[in-house]
DNA sequence: TTCAAAACATGACAATAGTCATGTTTTGTT
DNA sequence: AACAAAACATGACTATTGTCATGTTTTGAA
């Protein structure tokens, strides 16, 4: 619920097709499904982009063009309101697809915007060259039936959280979910290695971003967490799971 | 964010095999892209069920079985939380899917409860039948990709509606929606043709009972709406809109 | 038609979260 | 190292929505 940043649309940093069987492909599911052979003639038709901070890979209301996958950092899909609140609907990890639904036929407009957080890689494909490619392939055709099947209860538990919880149980929820989806070993517990700002979790969680500071301040006194934005630390998993389904 | 009715599971009211080519088959754009060779053998493993008030399709936490198309009337998809507050999460109307997504994958269980309101007539088809005719349809499947990204764009949709608006916004976004998906002409303006109670409107936008009735009131007051459930009309669209968006 | 259950309604009060103002700390450049 | 920008923090006050209690009206089944 912050305020919207009025920044001007930049180019991306770079862009080069992508080589023919580079590293960090074999996290990418949809093409794990290919056989080799089409697996090729797919990555030829792929383009890899790198956006930095500050970069948009598009914005809402844009015409939808190309189906898109992570392949290395994180993507923010984000929508905003009129009066210039902004939510933040999904933190897209590498193998992640976007655009790969309904906005991408009929020529419609993307539903929201995609914002590189930090540096991120992705590839991207005509989506005439996409739906070529589903229609040949039924393997990857189900891959994607599937992905968006996960992706919809997804939202619809996101929908669940935020219609009946409140703002300490849809935080907790979240950090519980950053743990599991990106936390590795620490020390002192799970390290979080999205970096993520108090206004960026208040996004996710639609609260404004001083209810986000003062809930995270009562967490970290009771020993849930520690650190900020670049060293987020869970500490106590079970209490904070506890919390987000009481 | 009403208490859970704690009421006993009950058996359909009737069951039968679906005939041949039976009227109101054609609402379902899914059997419809079908060649007719392959919808009469689909059809030929689809049975139709019928369910009336105080039925349950299926319960959250059951094991999925079947993929499902709704043929007539119209099916709640609901959530409830550990203390008894539930969330509805979206109307399904004639030809739309359910469980056609990833929980019919793996042999998981069903993230949410389908419930009929009202009389309804339910086809449904053993998911192992559904995704073999899905491989060998690669326009099926297109148009459940199609489907899937449609639902998720508007369940993100919802998510930011109740991550960001008020009560009254949600409310009115509501409106807007059952009067463009079910609404009919009336002298007055538009009849809602789904039932739909206050205490049905508030589980759908996430507030109590109390407040979706106070908020409908204003609404009355205002000329925006006459009439409860049985009869509700939309008196003033645009206004509605307005205050969705606003 | 009667009668009970469900739906609708409203007031008083409490809890939750937002708003605005202000100040401190951290971070990432030059 | 210095400095500006961003992030974090906190207080005071307000707005919104939930909770609980109670009563009326409507609906649907016997």
């Amino acid at each position: 619920m912050s305020k919207q940043p009025k920044r001007s649309p930049q180019q991306p940093a770079a862009e080069r097709p992508s080589p023919g069987a580079p590293a960090g492909l074999n996290q990418i599911p949809l093409l794990q499904i290919l056989s080799a052979q089409d697996r090729q003639k797919v990555l030829g038709e792929m383009t890899e982009t790198r956006y930095g901070k500050g970069d948009y890979i598009f914005r809402e209301g844009d015409p939808t063009e190309y189906f898109h996958i992570v392949k290395e950092g994180s993507v923010k899909c984000v929508k905003s309101s009129l009066d210039g609140k902004e939510c933040t609907l999904k933190v897209l990890m590498p193998g992640d697809l976007f655009c790969c639904d309904a906005s991408a036929f009929d020529g419609a407009s993307h539903p929201g915007t995609a914002q590189p957080m930090g540096d991120v890689s992705v590839l991207r494909m005509k989506k005439e060259a996409y739906f070529k490619m589903l229609r040949a392939n039924p393997d990857a055709a189900m891959e994607v039936i599937r992905y968006l099947g996960n992706r919809l209860n997804e939202a619809q538990e996101k929908a669940k959280v935020l219609a009946l919880d409140r703002a300490d149980q849809r935080l907790a929820s979240l950090l519980v979910s950053l743990a599991e989806r990106s936390g590795i070993k620490d020390p002192n517990g799970i390290r979080v290695t999205v970096r993520l700002t108090r206004q960026d979790m208040a996004n996710m969680v639609g609260v404004t971003t001083e209810t986000a500071i003062r809930i995270m301040a009562r967490f970290k006194k009771d020993r849930l967490v520690t650190g900020t934005a670049a060293r987020l630390v869970i500490r106590d998993l079970p209490k904070l799971k506890l919390l987000a389904s009481t």
